[in-house]
DNA sequence: ACCATTTATGACAACGATGTCTGAAATTGG
DNA sequence: CCAATTTCAGACATCGTTGTCATAAATGGT
């Protein structure tokens, strides 16, 4: 077990001093061409890697940020991170994947405690802590950088990514209204995710543009899962005046109604148009395959983390473009 | 923006010197009673954290492990993140998540270079970095302690914890069997992953002790995800010999059955039996719900974590049980 | 040929903890 | 009551980098 090479074992085998192997490894100004060919050759064969811990110590960077989230779709939760990780990857920065509760009283203290522990040098947001008040505060008191994916809420301090779920679920509605459909029931989603409320406000505005009354019967809360996707499907279907589409608002809850559907009978889509939202792989492994709206999560991440590396000072919200993906779950009304 | 509050604060405020403070954080002994509730009042007061990057240097932990994947399910990285991670939680030790690509030519490279640099203090090894034996082998160069999680080979050095794949494979063939399927086809995962193999293993098994000859044809390759199922499907549904009975290696190929099967117009599951294994959350969003295996999947990480913390020395592997789920998607055969 | 400026390198302190060593106080035994 | 032992606490070096400052060498304008 050999033991860790250093920057001063890389200084000596170039014939530098350390604080030269220090200006190569931090890409400075100030280092003749073949000086840092000699240092980056000794660092290769020593197969270097600084430590990060001593980094973080004595510099004011640690290389390193916080990617927080929050979200019980593993399918979301998995493509944020890979976006984010993606760009660190790029940056030769470590990515600290960090679960969190926006339920919990002690969550500011909590990723109080992350920063101070890991000296992390820019934080990103998912939602729902994106809106999470608390969370907030504690980073604006510390004057962390920090960017926030698809947030409820306006900051006028803090950079964002997001898409527009408003126009999104507008969309949605407009196709279905398209085909034919005039009763359409619509799960709304998790209430501490901001983009619920938005998504039902589209829904309303397509049906408003359309001439069609709204008919609060015909909307359901829901949770974002599988479950109350279920719970929501069967109120709806014994609703007197039976939609002949449901728009999910997003493709677990879609799958649910797509469940219960199949468990009443129905033959889908002839008896009963599905729309989901999101675009989750899932979108595609069930039957119908759904016609959803796809959410560019992945991008949207690497987008954030973007900004995080580029906008180290000045605020930019990048808004990306959502795609309404057609496919077999919806079909013109008979 | 307050600077870090350090040791030394804790220390003034509680009136000795940072070396005590040391022995609170370290729970170490020949600390009197009064003194230990001095200090962590201060810390408390003071809502301090301690540096990691600090701790790593001078000390012999670094207070981190690393937890390391390669699979392309959402959903078994999540449950193993959420495993790992919380058994961290109880132990003060903060997770590193990891992607890597065992195909890659540099991943031994990429695994010692973040061991360089954040000094991790262990690893766990998510299948099928199990078994990528240029990994094994940079990680028993450096000798840092790992665990591995459903290995597929053995390795007498290291602990792991794993599931019984060939008896679960086992059961589900037999479970087949005794709904008096004869022609069962089977779907084999993805050629990197060890448990690929044992799984078609158990099955063979499950043929031979109820006398069912093996036929090559009722078996078709597999990579794990959905579209390899589509494929394989459309050759087992078409093969002379049609099954009645499908076995998917996992529950995402099985989805592709599922939906080969709608869209040729079978009523599941009266026509076809499907069967899939790991009882992802996908298993309950399709329909017919799928019959499958029960992998613990987060209890297997949190037993790998737990076996890191505990068994500094000496070796040990845990098995933990799987369990047959059965759903809606298997029926007697007519 | 001279000085001012830019470029290039190194010496040394500092970051915030832990490890080692030393010594004082408290406890025990004869 | 004194010596030996155990318990407790502090001084100081150390971990592997970066920041600051000093200084040498090269460059350019007169």
């Amino acid at each position: 077990m050999a033991s860790r090479n250093t920057i001063n074992d890389v200084a000596r085998v170039a014939g530098v001093s350390i604080k030269t192997v220090s200006r190569v490894l931090n890409k400075e100004r100030y280092v003749r061409v073949d000086t840092r060919e000699k240092v980056e050759a000794a660092m290769a064969a020593l197969a270097f890697s600084p430590s990060l811990a001593a980094r973080s110590l004595a510099g004011k960077r640690s290389h390193q940020i916080a990617l927080i989230y929050d979200n019980h779709s593993p399918y979301y939760i998995h493509a944020i991170q890979e976006g984010v990780w993606a760009r660190c990857r790029e940056a030769g920065v470590r990515m600290l994947a960090q679960p969190a509760d926006v339920a919990s009283e002690t969550i500011a203290a909590e990723i109080g405690g992350l920063i101070d522990e890991t000296h992390v040098d820019g934080i990103i947001l998912s939602s729902p802590v994106t809106d999470c008040a608390p969370v907030l505060a504690e980073l604006e008191r510390r004057g962390i950088s920090f960017v926030r994916i698809s947030p409820g809420t306006n900051h006028a301090l803090t950079s964002s990514v997001y898409m527009d779920d408003v126009q999104a679920a507008d969309d949605m509605t407009t196709h279905l209204i398209n085909l034919g459909h005039r009763v359409i029931g619509f799960i709304v989603g998790h209430p501490n995710h901001m983009a619920s409320e938005q998504r039902l406000f589209g829904y309303r505005r397509a049906l408003d543009r359309a001439g069609i009354a709204y008919e609060p019967g015909l909307v359901h809360a829901g949770e974002f899962d599988f479950a109350s996707g279920v719970v929501a499907a069967h109120s709806l279907l014994s609703y007197p005046r039976r939609p002949t589409a449901i728009f999910a608002s997003n493709d677990d809850m879609a799958a649910g109604v797509l469940t219960v559907a199949h468990s009443k009978g129905l033959t889908l889509p002839n008896d009963l148009s599905v729309a989901g939202f999101d675009d989750t792989p899932l979108a595609q492994l069930v039957w119908p395959p759904l016609t959803t709206i796809r959410q560019p999560t992945r991008d949207l991440a690497f987008a954030a983390a973007n900004l995080l590396f580029e906008k180290v000072d000045g605020v930019e919200h990048r808004r990306l473009q959502h795609e309404l993906v057609v496919r077999a779950s919806t079909r013109r009304v008979n």
